[in-house]
DNA sequence: ACAAAAGTGTTGTAAATACACCCATGC
DNA sequence: GCATGGGTGTATTTACAACACTTTTGT
């Protein structure tokens, strides 16, 4: 567990948007930082042999004990002033508990990425600089740490616009799921609500779903048929892109 | 001049793909490396007190002599071995003439940029690595440098979705041009011809256009109008993006 | 006057939208 | 049995694609 600074490439850290979803809410997974008190993005550094992504794959695993993580870089942020005035630095700087000082003193870019996940997999576990970890509504999220807010804007733009062309809610729905929940789910991400009707005939023409002879039973009404992405198509999909939009 | 790499933010370089449209055909500026001749991408380092845009925009004022550059970071190269095996950095280190060696040596992760410029605009000057810059066509480079090759596909990857939800064209073309020079845009960009009439009228409904009084004579048939991005409306398609695809 | 390229118009088809009606379930 | 939400169907409107004809310019 001992951080060495030398296995990590310099000025580079990751920071990582996780969305999860349920009871029809888009959620974000944060930590609670042990000193400061304050909210920050799951995140680390690059070891000298790994890409962005395998660090990511790296840290989130330890996250959220999830292995197989669909995660995406979306931007770079490099404003000089990012780190500056870091109230947990100054804090493990006076309290000096951790070796390589200096190191985490220098002036950082970092890469972000967001990940998709299956919120009732998630075991969300804090990291050496956090003592609680776990999820926040998108609308409760306040001010957090250094710029992770305006990282956590930029996350949910890309993936608001990733909507219009490509198919989503494998990684962020279970396995089964059904029409209503994965319409809340497009209706949370692009911001507006969209007809039952033309939703289920236009994502069912996208040819990504398998429908199951199953119904979810135990809602208050008539139970709605369960579906599961049709893996092979949804990947063509993703390729290909989808054609109109929302 | 010198280079001093103290000045500079360790493990990460910058790559800039930059694109021009001349002679309807879309065209990569390159630069030809002085000791092993390869074709490279203009590119270099951030420094401590910029962003990567900001670094960008400082090499590329540098390379192509043109202030106020459109250019949008697009994905990070992180493969720990895209830097091992280059000739260019073996020559340099045999050749000695060059301070900061072991520096250049370590790993580097890059940070891609595209960016769009007036081909008629560009004056194309060689870097301290290289004895020649210039454009060539997209479809004529050959093998890059490093990476290079695959930071130039992915630029394009980016670019073509773009087009799709984003207006395009203007830092791209001068600032007065006819509707066919424009469609030949898009169709290098998209890869397929379109019909001129459909193109017109879809373009034109975007409401993106001002149509001039003049047209473009010296062609050796009808002399086409001419055509100028109306800015204010071009920016708001920016921000809200377009609807349909292509 | 002819060829080549640009301007303008029409029409059929497919997709997006806006609805209405029926069915299952829990209270 | 009634309120609630889910499943399915059908017109209308709109956008897209395919195509024809006319106009302008240089040779």
């Amino acid at each position: 567990m001992g951080f060495n600074a030398k296995e990590y490439l310099e000025s580079v850290s990751i920071d990582c948007v996780v969305f999860g979803f349920h009871n029809n809410q888009l959620k974000v997974l944060l930590l609670k930082m042990k000193y400061t008190q304050e909210w920050s993005l799951p995140g680390g550094f690059v070891k000298l042999s790994e890409t962005v992504e395998d660090a990511a794959t790296r840290i989130l695993r330890e996250r959220t004990s999830l292995t197989d993580i669909f995660l995406k870089q979306f931007r770079v942020f490099s404003d000089p002033e990012r780190s500056k005035m870091n109230p947990a630095l100054k804090d493990l700087i006076e309290l000096g508990d951790q070796p390589d000082l200096d190191w985490f003193a220098k002036r950082f870019i970092s890469v972000g990425l967001y990940a998709l996940v299956d919120f009732t997999k998630v075991i969300a576990v804090p990291d050496n600089f956090s003592d609680y970890a776990g999820w926040k509504n998108l609308d409760e999220i306040g001010n957090l740490m250094l710029d992770h807010s305006l990282i956590v804007q930029k996350a949910l733009n890309t993936l608001r616009l990733q909507i219009s062309y490509q198919p989503i809610g494998y990684n962020l729905l279970p396995e089964k799921f059904t029409m209503p929940e994965l319409q809340a789910l497009y209706e949370t991400l692009l911001g507006k609500t969209l007809d039952r009707r033309n939703f289920q005939r236009k994502i069912l023409s996208f040819d990504i779903l398998n429908k199951l002879p199953e119904t979810k039973k135990g809602g208050a009404h008539k139970a709605p048929f369960l579906y599961e992405f049709n893996l092979e198509n949804y990947k063509k999909a993703l390729e290909n892109g989808l054609t109109g939009g929302w």
